[in-house]
RNA sequence: GGUCGAUUCGUCUAGGGGUUAGGACGUAUCCCUUUCACGGAUAAAACACGGGUUCGAUUCCCGUAUCGACUACCA
């Protein structure tokens, strides 16, 4: 691990070189100096009020003061900053991976502070320096720094390290969903999702933001989806772990524009790694949120749960909220469905089902459970279809759900006849 | 304001001098399903605008518009 702070003489090293050179200079102005000059500047109606080679002649530093004059200021310990002395005249051509040439005009540059009168470099000399001194070969980073990139390139050549230089691709920025300026830290979880990868507490405010991880939104699932804002593999597949990422990826097809961010899509990402799961993983969800609200569940019972809950949930955390139905006790039922499905046939078809369960032995699976209802039905000579939502309703107290026939099977013939007697007891016919 | 960058369905995007401009998410309808979902099918939906160049422009060039980034002794 490096600390800026321990380079610190390491980075001055550096600055001073750029000065013998030429190519930066001492500057004693004071904030209060540096504020009057741009008051002046836009007063004068300059379009762009800044310290650079026009302005530098009328400001306190080593290129207008005397020799003696600035010797004896950096000896007395006068605060100063470095500056880069950005030339008056010259087109910087700068190579960006994802852009291709970009040319800009010195002239529109400014003399940026390369060491802080803290005697700390600025992000742009520290960045310079070590990417060198590191070699690094690729500097990937947001657009946000194309316009300090040719500062960067300037600085290579200052250094007389141009033949070292990093190639350079500027990612598209990840834009906020309404299309007003870019994602940002600060956004939080303001728009509805989260826009940090795990939950985060601000230290200073004690504020919490919510973080994906935490929200249920899968690390593979996540990737998957994130790779793809700014990505595509040239091909219409969607879906790609982190190896089949690594095989496909090039820099060379990262899109050039911004991206809105759509929670919908990673949503569905989500559901998609889902269904790709392993079931034990997905049990596994299941009995330590079980567990969580002090209810133990058998690992094989979770599995079977899971497995006719895993089409029809986003998150993981909704397969014990979706699913616990099944393992806790059966107690309210949905009242509006009650007054609209609940009569006199369901009662007469629910009796008869719960008494074939009670005299049934033998393999309980969903097949058998359906055949046995039919044939209750059938000795009522009432058509299953009326009451179907009521035999919903009577075992699981709701009216919508997963499969029943499958969730009977689950239940167990036991199980599944309690239900149907409390539910006999519970609810009455009100037409 | 200035500099730089960007602009294909609502969103993410493929494509690229001659295409019915393709896919995905989302939306709608239908099928499947004794609920809801899954799945399947179908549909609506785009080349910002104006000039060039060209036999032909969504594609190349120039403007305009719009959006974005940057414009600190922050990164």
């Amino acid at each position: 691990p490096y600390r800026q702070s321990e380079r610190k003489s390491m980075y001055m090293q550096y600055a001073l070189d750029l000065v013998e050179k030429g190519h930066a200079y001492y500057a004693f102005d004071t904030s209060e100096e540096l504020e009057a000059m741009r008051e002046r500047l836009t007063a004068a109606r300059v379009v762009q009020p800044q310290y650079n080679s026009i302005t530098r002649t009328q400001m306190k530093n080593s290129l207008t003061l005397s020799e003696e004059d600035v010797a004896a200021r950096l000896a007395s310990g006068d605060p100063y900053v470095i500056r880069v002395k950005i030339p008056r005249k010259e087109e910087v051509r700068l190579h960006d991976m994802i852009r291709g040439w970009v040319m800009v005009h010195s002239s529109t540059l400014d003399d940026k502070v390369l060491m802080k009168s803290d005697g700390m470099p600025t992000y742009h000399l520290a960045n310079i320096v070590d990417d060198h001194l590191m070699r690094i070969t690729h500097v990937i980073r947001g657009e946000e720094w194309l316009p300090s990139a040719p500062l960067h390139v300037l600085l290579y050549k200052f250094f007389g390290w141009e033949d070292t230089m990093p190639e350079f691709a500027h990612l598209p920025l990840l834009l906020k969903p309404d299309g007003n300026g870019k994602l940002s830290k600060r956004d939080g979880d303001k728009l509805g999702f989260p826009v940090f990868p795990i939950d985060w507490k601000n230290q200073e405010t004690g504020e919490t933001a919510a973080g994906f991880r935490e929200q249920g939104y899968l690390p593979d699932s996540f990737l998957n989806f994130l790779a793809f804002l700014g990505w595509n593999p040239g091909d219409e597949r969607e879906i790609f772990s982190m190896e089949d990422l690594i095989e496909a990826f090039s820099i060379e097809r990262i899109g050039k524009s911004g991206t809105k961010f759509d929670i919908a899509k990673a949503k569905w990402y989500n559901e998609q790694y889902i269904r790709a799961m392993p079931i034990s993983d997905l049990a596994k969800f299941f009995t330590a949120d079980a567990a969580a609200d002090g209810v133990q569940v058998a690992g094989v019972k979770a599995e079977s749960i899971v497995q006719i809950l895993r089409e029809r949930v986003t998150f993981p955390a909704e397969l014990w909220t979706q699913g616990k139905f099944i393992v806790l006790p059966l107690e309210h039922f949905d009242e509006d469905i009650a007054s609209k499905k609940w009569n006199q046939d369901a009662v007469k078809v629910l009796s008869a089902y719960a008494q074939s369960l009670e005299n049934f032995t033998g393999e309980f699976d969903s097949s058998t459970a359906k055949s046995i209802l039919e044939s209750a039905a059938d000795s009522e000579q009432i058509k299953l279809g009326k009451v179907m939502q009521a035999v919903r309703l009577a075992t699981t107290g709701s009216g919508v759900g997963p499969g029943l026939m499958e969730v009977f099977a689950i239940l167990g013939t036991e199980e599944l006849a309690k239900r149907i007697r409390f539910a006999l007891a519970s609810l009455t016919v009100i037409d």
